[in-house]
DNA sequence: CCTAATAATTAGGTATACCTAAATCATGGA
DNA sequence: TCCATGATTTAGGTATACCTAATTATTAGG
């Protein structure tokens, strides 16, 4: 046998894969590649290949692959993805707000904890919370269900500039730039101005009702979702 | 490589094999043999001296380990059983007292987060609890420097029939038992009169100022530590 | 329509942490 | 003292989840 626990057929590697699947086929469920999981989790193509095929030959499949066509997740994998996203926001959820984390130090611990708390446990902090449906970062949450609530926010690199709105979400992915962007007042709920997108530096944008422009590069504007703002 | 944690030489069964040598090399730091440590920790006894083997020949050795003369935990090993345990009860208390976890409940869970929080977890819910020196069962938490108080308890199973006891502690090792000894009322802080102790039944015990007696297996009572009544 | 480049898979290996079965050690009683 | 018995270790294997190197598909450009 081995690590006891992986031995249920819900290892942490495998439940890192579902992840990845559900986040890289985005809302509308596109076949994923086995490259683009290789570089998202950081192993070889081979090591991927090699984990579909697992995955598809289950007893109950957690996803549908076809050899060189990429995968999709199966219901049963779907379910679970969802849920291991549900105990990843609301444990940033409650670290953030019970235990008084930092904002960019709840990703680390969420991503390790998400893999080994029970149902109780996920149900007893969602109830100290008041069942929150949205995470401190702005992404929702899964329901117990595993139903959630579509994005109806785009990325900042895909507004026109000149607009005003509204911060929807900031990725949680990298937590230096969490806690730059945090530092400049950008974190959800506040109001941003794009003002240009240069090919080099990347984006000028302003907070609130701040005259004062910063720059913001390609890379951390991705981590940037925006809804159109009310005013 | 494997299980991508573990590569760390800090996996889940290292932390299980140096906190059963902790164990039950008891206050003392007696030699632990692979005998005792395959049945505490439901192995082969040929697994438990590969790992010893591996634990003893370590960069930083975690054990003591001559082959046919048991183990004893080095100081590195020490520290981090300590660690463990400490974890362990900050956890049980904290399910307990800031989640509202059944005290049965408790044990099992602490049992899988034990290996997986950070030191900023740890520090955090121990600051949230008050940096409290007990657990729910009555167990000293060590010390963030892994100092433990020596338990001056003793088992229900050494005691003199006829004495009144306070009970320190009750084990966490078995959710059932714990579960009908809390339903009987023997709890941390309880008083307890030892009436007789039969061969057969095992021990007859009384709660309180109640005169009503009730029977005690053996198994039951060697999970409950007392200390002699203040009265 | 063919081929070169890229994507993906297969083949063969490593380390962890288990297992069973077969040695070997250690000891206590004759 | 000697050896039988139980404790322990060694030998040889399994499954997970990785890796590299070699091979095979796919697809896009000429």
């Amino acid at each position: 046998m081995s690590p006891r626990r992986p031995a249920n057929s819900n290892s942490e590697s495998v439940d890192n894969y579902l992840k990845a699947i559900l986040s890289l086929g985005g809302p509308e469920h596109r076949r994923v590649t086995s490259t683009s999981l290789a570089g998202h989790l950081g192993v070889a193509p081979a090591s991927v290949t090699n984990m579909l095929q697992k995955l598809a030959a289950a007893p109950v499949p957690l996803v549908e692959y076809e050899r060189h066509r990429g995968v999709l997740l199966s219901a049963a994998g779907k379910r679970r993805a969802l849920e291991i996203v549900r105990h990843h926001r609301l444990i940033e959820t409650f670290l953030y707000e019970v235990l008084d984390y930092p904002i960019e130090e709840v990703h680390e611990e969420a991503e390790r904890l998400e893999h080994f708390i029970s149902e109780r446990f996920e149900e007893r902090i969602a109830a100290k919370l008041g069942h929150p449906r949205i995470d401190p970062h702005g992404h929702s949450i899964p329901t117990m269900e595993g139903e959630m609530t579509e994005q109806n926010s785009v990325p900042l690199t895909e507004v026109l500039p000149g607009g005003t709105f509204v911060i929807d979400s900031v990725s949680d992915r990298d937590a230096h730039t969490l806690k730059q962007l945090k530092a400049s007042g950008i974190k959800p709920g506040a109001q941003l101005r794009v003002r240009k997108k240069t090919p080099l530096e990347g984006y000028s944008v302003s907070i609130g009702r701040s005259s004062r422009a910063f720059n913001l590069s390609r890379e951390a504007a991705g981590d940037i979702r925006l809804v159109p703002s009310a005013k």
